[in-house]
DNA sequence: TGAGGTACTCACCCACGGGTAAGTACGTCG
DNA sequence: CGACGTACTTACCCGTGGGTGAGTACCTCA
């Protein structure tokens, strides 16, 4: 599956982090949960534009098995499933907020451009 | 090249951080680097046991594209270059060094072996 | 009646990140 | 004379991370 080699033997800390954040949306549902508190599965796909169901759910999975996110399901008719971050995914994002500031500095720097989520939409869906 | 579609737009700082930290070895550079001052293209390579030098050079190429890292030439019969961080790389380190402290957290708490460079070199090297 | 919303699962495909191995130019050591 | 060390470059191969698209079971609303 895609925890292929995961909680393997690290060389240093950040080593073990990167393995949990690594996964190309995992930053951002972090943010995402972090700055909404509860969300559920289509919130977070609304909310992170361009993401595919299936990574979306992959990267849900992994990051619960890592224990960062809590998923409460219940059992209605509508299936209704809330996803919300443990204190570990809190404390993950605190650990990656000096990181957070470093990017943006830097994206300042470099004149990168900053994409708001409605611009990212209107890219990532013609 | 390996520098696919680096720069792209970020949707938030912590984008643009992993952008330039994103590779299996980067952030063991900037810690070799951070810890020594200064190595030489040998003495980067034996401190990461495992890396192959194609990957070594990539990674340093882009991250010396980055403004993390100095490559000072010196035109001398038998090849020298001297790696280093300059101030950009210095404060990447240094914006990274809470999430190492939760990574090395983490690892303690689900019990995950610590590997010391020896013993990857033990691993690694068959 | 059928379109749409919920939260998924499953199968397939492809690009690319990374590994392996060899080649290069020059010099020194044994 | 050949092995070794420096710092690379080049070619080739493969695993997997991620994308696409369809299918599922149930309910509501127009």
């Amino acid at each position: 599956m895609a925890a292929s080699a995961r909680r393997g033997p690290y060389v240093c800390g950040i080593d073990a982090a990167m393995d949990v954040v690594a996964g190309k949306w995992k930053p951002l549902i972090l943010w995402e949960l972090h700055h909404y508190g509860t969300r559920r599965f289509a919130q977070l796909r609304r909310g992170l534009p361009g993401v595919s169901e299936k990574m979306l759910i992959q990267h849900l999975r992994e990051m619960e098995e890592d224990g960062l996110v809590h998923r409460e399901v219940y059992p209605e008719v509508p299936p209704k499933v809330e996803y919300s971050l443990t204190e570990h995914g809190v404390s993950l994002n605190t650990a990656l907020a000096p990181l957070g500031a470093w990017g943006t500095a830097r994206a300042g720097r470099i004149g990168a451009e900053r994409v708001t989520v409605d611009e990212v939409a209107a890219v990532r869906r013609p």
